[in-house]
DNA sequence: CAAGTTTTGTACAGATCGATCCAAAACAAG
DNA sequence: CTTGTTTTGGATCGATCTGTACAAAACTTG
């Protein structure tokens, strides 16, 4: 009494991923539903009967996104075996080695449709609250060492270094090379000390 | 033998400000030829007989920005009544008073175009080297003066700063308030003493 | 094998996209 | 006023957009 019909021929996150690395790569209203479709490898159907409409699959990708860069960053954040400046230093060296072309999914969001669209902004802006928490943590941790400058605040020193991190990224999309980056990234490192 | 025929009825520098404007706000793509119409108050016909096209048209509104912000900023940049130090503070003041709120379109055009079209990224690149050359200027300057560390190249110093006014127009763009942005700003001097 | 349920491919709907066409309107020159 | 030229408004083009409808295919269960 329970069939349970046909079963999916392709894997959810796989989809996922393709979509997000279509979005990431021409933008939200550039990327249209034919090519979801051939970076997927589903037919329409199964993308609409899988994520409903493309909003809602970019907001699925926009998140999976989130999740994956901050899953790595606070893995780097809280490395135990390194100083807090050592750790914010391997942040920024990471955003260096990652940004290498094309940009950042999340600065990208933020310019194309945070202006436009009040539920990813509202998405984007839990996550920075989340980046700069962390970061925040790590830089107080740092001052209480006296390995980073005390004279201001952990909340304004990580709002500095989260939008260095995004200056980094418009760099990057911009057509700075590697040892541009690396100059901004070592540079930026001279405000805490 | 020469008849000169109807004139316009229209200022054609007025309406590139007006289409300058909506691209501004709402990025290439999502800007429809319709907008373009609405926004500046012009016929299809007249936009097309003056722009040629809705590509060529932005182009030219994305030259005229440039132009604009960037006039204003190499006037603050040779400002002979203020240090090298104070007029560097003066751009980043001004950046954060000017960006409350929409981002930058040099910014936005970066991150939603520059990947896919080659001309554009080539003006683009064009402006972000001046910018960098006349910001790079004035930091050497300031070190000669002993005002600016002079540990670092004046071009890397540059880089750098470029690279935080992007960050300070994400982060607007992203939501931060005028405080947050005077954060970031204040922050990000402490890198040149 | 048969019944039941979901997926999948294809065709298509309705809207909107950028761009063009064309005739009427508007103006300068003679 | 006539002539010549350009602008202007409106209709319209073909392409493409997101999303839907529908029937055939595929698979599990009994």
């Amino acid at each position: 009494m329970l069939p349970v019909a046909r079963p999916r021929t392709f894997d959810e996150d796989r989809a996922l991923d393709a979509a997000m690395r279509a979005f990431w790569i021409n933008g939200y209203e550039a990327t249209s539903t034919q090519d979801l479709c051939e970076a997927t490898g589903l037919g329409r159907s199964s993308i609409y009967n899988t994520f409903v409409s493309k909003r809602d699959l970019f907001r699925r990708a926009l998140t999976r996104y989130m999740d994956a860069m901050n899953e790595a960053q606070f893995a780097l954040l809280d490395d135990h075996d390194r100083s807090p400046l050592e750790r914010v230093r391997a942040v920024l060296d990471r955003v260096v080695a990652t940004e290498a072309g094309l940009g950042c999914l999340t600065v990208n969001t933020t310019v194309e449709l945070a202006g436009r669209d009040t539920e990813i902004a509202a998405a984007l802006e839990r996550d920075t609250a989340q980046r700069l928490a962390r970061m925040s943590a790590v830089l107080a941790a740092g001052q209480r060492d006296g390995e980073i400058a005390g004279g201001r605040d952990p909340d304004a020193l990580a709002r500095y270094l989260v939008a260095v991190i995004s200056g980094i990224r418009v760099a990057a999309q911009g057509g700075a090379d590697r040892a541009a980056l690396e100059d901004i990234a070592a540079t930026a490192l001279d405000a805490l000390v």
